[in-house]
DNA sequence: GATATATCATTGAGCGTTCAACTACTGTAG
DNA sequence: CTACAGTAGTTGAACGCTCAATGATATATC
């Protein structure tokens, strides 16, 4: 159990700033999210693994690898890639000198696929996130997520380096 | 459709201050509500509808006026209640005056589930991202989720309620 | 070389969310 | 009063994620 002594508890400025950044985060993830089922038939997660693999040397990605940058678990990605796999979109190839690996690679029909979605998702993240911000608060956002990233980090290991 | 123009990509610095953002906040939440789960049974959207009903008058809410506050569907929050009702953390009441609606409240033994979770999850808060940060940080982030809070509202319509 | 331990990945069950009906009621217009 | 559109809430199926268990292979230890 933690919290052996007493609770700090949050006062009216840290509750304030905690909610909206709870419902702000929130609702533009489910926004995205939305958009890209509406106009790709995948969720934003789906998508995100397409982009990865789309970035790496001969589209293809260890599973480990793919998961570890994406921060998803292990099973997570397995499930997610056996459906990208019914979609045409991905085909696993086995991995030579570890046959207990494998390799997710994308294929041209989802590298089309991804194409087709990247414009009205960009578009999406400058509408609601980007564009919205003075330039410096986008800095400010970046350097915030990346204290909380590195100290999640160290806290519960996982190694998912800050790209 | 959108995007009829040239698509205006992302440069280096806003990819990455999206990309760590999209990371920080998902893990962010993820952990909190891993945590949740482990101490308190729940996840962490459940411990948000006990919080409301706690702040409110006679720990009693309409329905819509819940989903309405937590950025939540009808059809989400009517599950998530007929699960904390079988947990008998809250009952639902019928409503005076409006025979379509309905009222979730709190029960005393949701209070005490409520009080008991409440202090190691104020805990998780602090200690992954309100300790993380610099005070100037948290006020930051506060106006930049107010700004995306804003924006969305009026875009996606639905003064709190999402469709 | 044999045994133990760790790693890579998958599987199935259970849970929460989404989406699209659907019911039941309210408010308005003719 | 009737008809009709709008609102409140629920439901069931499909889907994605979590968790624990499992199989298969690799690596370390003796």
């Amino acid at each position: 159990m933690r919290n052996v002594s007493e609770t700090r508890w949050l006062d009216e400025g840290e509750q304030r700033s905690w909610r909206a950044f709870l419902l702000a985060s929130r609702r533009l993830l489910d926004t995205l999210d939305r958009e890209m089922q509406r106009d790709a038939g995948m969720p934003h997660a789906y998508y995100e693994i397409l982009v990865r693999l789309s970035e790496a040397p001969d589209r293809a990605l260890r599973m480990s690898e793919l998961a570890g940058s994406l921060l998803s678990s292990r099973s997570r990605l397995s499930h997610a890639v056996t459906r990208l796999e019914e979609s045409g979109w991905v085909v696993r190839r086995s991995c030579p000198g570890d046959r207990r690996g494998s390799f997710a690679v994308l294929t041209d029909q989802g590298y089309a696929v991804l194409a087709a979605a990247a414009p009205g998702h960009v578009t999406g993240v400058r509408a609601h996130l980007i564009d919205q911000l003075a330039p410096g608060q986008l800095d400010q956002l970046r350097e915030i997520s990346e204290v909380v990233l590195r100290h999640l980090d160290e806290v519960d290991g996982s190694a998912g380096a800050v790209p």
